[in-house]
DNA sequence: GCAGTGACGTCTT
DNA sequence: GAAGACGCCACTG
């Protein structure tokens, strides 16, 4: 049974429905997936998830709005361009208004 | 099989 | 309020 590979797409869908000009957190989509392990798991999905072409993992930071992963990107400053390219404001490494960016996969339902 | 590590989060000092 | 420590558990060596 290696299933363990469907808690990675899980998350990968997840990320792909983030619509364009927002973000989430790990900790959101942990929640989302029921993934109790933490925030952590899905951080380490994430880092796979270069194997995968269309993740947006740009749009997924930490619950401080810090971009924590940007240095597993391709270049450092990728993943800010990125946002800033979605009409989001980062500096230093951090969105700006990131609560007010921040989209939750559980207000799929609630939209 | 054990130890180290990590795209986080929360508690404690 | 900021910084450090711990916990969570999957993956690698």
């Amino acid at each position: 049974m290696k299933n363990k590979e469907n808690y990675f797409d899980l998350v990968y869908q997840v990320v792909k429905l983030i619509p364009r000009g927002r973000v989430t957190s790990y900790g959101a989509i942990a929640n989302y997936l029921g993934i109790k392990s933490g925030a952590r798991m899905v951080g380490y999905a994430m880092n796979a998830s270069h194997t995968q072409p269309d993740i947006p993992a740009h749009r997924v930071v930490n619950r401080n709005g810090v971009l924590t992963g940007k240095h597993h990107f391709s270049e450092p400053g990728q993943m800010q361009r990125l946002l800033e390219l979605d009409g989001l404001k980062v500096e230093n490494d951090k969105i700006i208004n990131f609560e007010i960016h921040f989209w939750d996969p559980n207000q799929l339902e609630l939209d």
